[in-house]
DNA sequence: TTGTGACTTATAGTCCGTA
DNA sequence: GTACGGACTATAAGTCACA
């Protein structure tokens, strides 16, 4: 339903930062995003774009849809 | 890389209309927008975001992930 | 029937603060 | 270290006239 895809993402990216013990902020500087973005993401606040989605994925070299799946 | 995702849903949405032999305008209507938008969305060149993707999988009795794959 | 450019309105995305 | 708000800029959402 509408808002799955970024509940989704915002669980993913928090299971991978938490996986490797980063705080928001550290994260945000890899993925090249501001730290109070990052943590709307986190929480499924935000409907991104496709290609902020690529973004993501890319600097944490992984595939788009495995961040959304 | 960047815009492969608008690309790819461009192509499964144009694939799935010329499949069922529809028009951009009829797939519009079907979507609930209006056909130029629907045309540059078939050619790639808009950057939805993901509850665009959602509302236009859930039209078509989809999974935004078929559509972006 | 589809593509393109120009256009307005809505919201993505950035950055600053406070708690 | 995180959440949340406000103010701001960039761009997506959506339409239209014309080719």
């Amino acid at each position: 339903m509408e808002g799955d895809l970024q509940r989704t993402l915002g669980r993913n990216l928090r299971q991978y930062r938490l996986e490797r013990s980063l705080s928001q902020e550290q994260l945000a500087e890899v993925l090249g995003v501001h730290r109070t973005y990052m943590g709307g993401v986190e929480r499924g606040e935000r409907n991104l774009t496709l290609k902020s989605v690529e973004r993501i994925a890319a600097a944490l070299s992984t595939s788009p849809l495995d961040l959304l799946s």
